[in-house]
RNA sequence: GCCCCCGUAGCUCAGUUGGAUAGAGCAUCGGAUUUCUAAUCCGGUUGUCCCAGGUUCGAGUCCUGGCGGGGGUGCCA
């Protein structure tokens, strides 16, 4: 089973193949003139040139070979060539029948190869996650829940940031406040008391300041580089300390991101990776493919023709510190050895494109990562406040991941109180539909953005809750819940599906029937705002249902049935869309 | 300096391999409710698609140059 643009596509690619032409010239498209058909095919049009032809001609013996078909209601020749198509309504109805069927609406599975690494995630230790972690969850998880749908074993894995310089500023600056400690005693093996010295609350004050320190002396910058090598060469009391860092970050970020509903399969951080690190700038160096420059270790990626300089991924630097580089590389060595994956997306700040195409490049040319393998930085954009730039508080400060979530799923609540919703439900399912909303909220209005262009994050904006936004959806999806409740209640089921006799039923038949091909685009391009379209699409379609077609008061018995199964696929569909976005359907709002 | 991305309605943004009359949401104006929950629906208004050339039967989309904005650029991540 597929789309309606699938079928017809295959339908049209036949015919301009018995034509004499290639098969993609038969890709049928979505009408951009809704009021002259519903499918177009400008094939004709395309092959034209080549084939020194006159498109109507072409397009003549195309609609002639395709001929008389069950599936067709219409078929004719506009303006320079354009093929205009409509489906015949017994076909569109039977199609229907068949998508209300399936558990998956339609969508096959099984369409790519392998298996797939997703990395999101991606928060560093000791720092708060902020709204700028939002996207990155949001996102990654996405494409978590798309490719496992499409039928592909996914590995998601949280590529903690728990091993660079900043460890070592951190170090460095609590030595200072606490030089009494055990862990700076250069000589001590331990060991420590099994108390971490600090709190996650001190360890997030201490590193904004220890970071403007650094960077504001070169001496304190370098005592903390000092100390990353040390902890990198595993000095007992560093790594202790630097435990307890890690073990108080881990233990508020699964918190942060409970809340925010995204979840992991594995926690492998940039640390894990430093004995594969040693082994492989061990392997690399005497492959000759790594070499010194300027004191430090690099690896050239530069390949004849290209069009621009790209600059040698370095490995280590002089001091012997490892870099964030060196760890991806070792990441993709065991990524592959461990998950053997036919595909590797990277959902990380579209700022480290240049990072990526070197560790991409570096990967091939080390024989880490074979040509077949797809390597994919998913970059995304920045997350601006109103004025456009980086959100801030009133006060000024980022606002932390925890915090806004709260603030969203408040104001969410408050919403509900103002519309009178749900009053008279327990007071736990009124937290859990704000929850619910507030999270839709959210993460609607972030995949709906194309994943490449920044973003204005205006809180009170889209807690307006109205228009294309996060709630509009589940509350389209709530009314036909309700509907089918009071259904039940009247001892009314769903029927079987017949053809369509309105405009709004054809409307939203059709949009029933373009799911997979949103989810299919979403996934190959990388591009979740398609799917939010269709969602908001095909609510569009369903709110108008709605206001057409009153279901319950309907006198016809058969017809009545037929709606229900339709309203109970428009459930479905967008319960399967949603779900792929990150959203929760609550039953009433 | 060099490289990458972006410039579309008052605002925020979509725009499928180049296709017919460039679309949404917000805002604004007007209308619909004895409701299947109005967090809804319908209608009106809004454009030198940054500018100038070029390719093409056809350009928001491709090429060249310019202007404007953002980002990156071997010892942070």
């Amino acid at each position: 089973m597929a789309s309606f643009q699938a079928i017809l596509t295959d339908i049209f690619g036949a015919a301009f193949a018995h034509c004499g032409f290639e098969r993609r010239f038969g890709q049928v498209v979505i009408s951009q003139r809704p009021d002259l058909c519903q499918f177009q095919c400008n094939g004709a049009l395309a092959v034209s040139k080549a084939a020194r032809q006159n498109p109507r001609e072409i397009a003549a013996r195309v609609v002639d070979t395709v001929g008389s078909r069950e599936e067709l209601s219409h078929m004719s020749i506009a303006g320079p060539g354009f093929i205009n198509i409509n489906l015949a309504p017994s076909f569109l109805a039977a199609h229907l029948r068949d998508v209300a069927r399936d558990p998956r609406c339609g969508t096959p599975a099984g369409v790519i190869p392998g298996k797939v690494v997703i990395d999101y995630g991606g928060p560093n230790v000791a720092k708060p996650m902020h709204v700028g972690h939002l996207r990155n969850a949001i996102i990654g998880q996405c494409f978590s829940n798309l490719f496992g749908f499409l039928g592909s074993p996914v590995v998601s894995d949280n590529h903690l940031g728990d091993w660079g310089t900043q460890m070592g500023m951190l170090i460095c600056a609590l030595a200072e406040m606490h030089p009494e400690l055990p862990y700076f005693d250069a000589g001590s093996r331990g060991p420590y008391p099994g108390q971490p010295p600090v709190s996650i609350e001190e360890l997030e004050a201490i590193y904004p300041e220890a970071n403007r320190r650094c960077k504001a002396d070169p001496e304190a910058m370098a005592r903390a580089q000092k100390a990353t090598v040390e902890l990198q060469n595993g000095r007992p009391g560093y790594v202790a300390l630097w435990k307890y860092f890690v073990d108080v970050s881990v233990e508020r970020l699964k918190a942060d991101f409970e809340k925010l509903g995204v979840a992991f399969d594995r926690w492998l951080g940039e640390s894990f990776y430093q004995k594969r690190m040693e082994d492989l700038v061990a392997r690399l160096k005497k492959q000759g493919l790594a070499k010194e420059s300027e004191g430090a270790l690099v690896l050239p990626v530069s390949r004849d023709g290209d069009t621009r300089e790209i600059p040698p991924l370095m490995l280590m630097k002089s001091d012997g510190a490892f870099l964030y580089g060196t760890s991806d590389l070792a990441t993709l060595e065991f990524r592959m050895q461990e998950f053997n994956p036919s595909e590797i997306i990277y959902v990380v700040d579209i700022r480290q494109s240049l990072h990526f195409e070197q560790v991409f490049r570096a990967a091939r040319r080390a024989g880490i990562v074979p040509e077949s393998v797809r390597l994919e930085h998913a970059g995304f954009g920045t997350v601006n406040g109103p004025d456009g730039r980086p959100f801030k508080t009133r006060e000024g400060d980022v606002m932390q991941l925890g915090d806004l979530l709260d603030m969203v799923y408040a104001r969410a609540y408050e919403r509900m109180v103002e519309a009178g919703v749900a009053q008279d439900r327990p007071e736990d399912e009124k937290r859990d539909i704000a929850r619910k909303v507030g999270l839709a909220a959210l993460r609607f209005a972030d995949l709906q953005n194309h994943r490449t262009s920044d973003y204005v994050f205006d809180i009170e904006k889209f807690l307006q809750f109205e228009g294309k936004t996060g709630p509009y959806l589940l509350y389209s999806a709530v009314r036909i819940k309700s509907i089918l409740r009071n259904a039940a209640e009247k001892r009314l089921s769903p029927g079987e599906i017949a053809a369509p006799q309105s405009d709004a039923e054809q409307n939203l038949m059709l949009a029933l029937g373009h799911l997979p091909a949103s989810v299919r685009t979403a996934a190959d391009t990388l591009a979740p705002n398609v799917l939010c379209d269709w969602a908001y699409g095909l609510a569009q379609q369903f709110n108008r249902f709605y206001r057409d077609c009153h279901v319950l008061r309907e006198k016809d018995a058969r017809r009545q049935g037929s709606w229900l199964a339709l309203i109970r696929l428009a459930l479905d569909e967008l319960t399967l869309a949603l779900g792929l976005l990150g959203m929760e359907i609550p039953d009433r709002m």
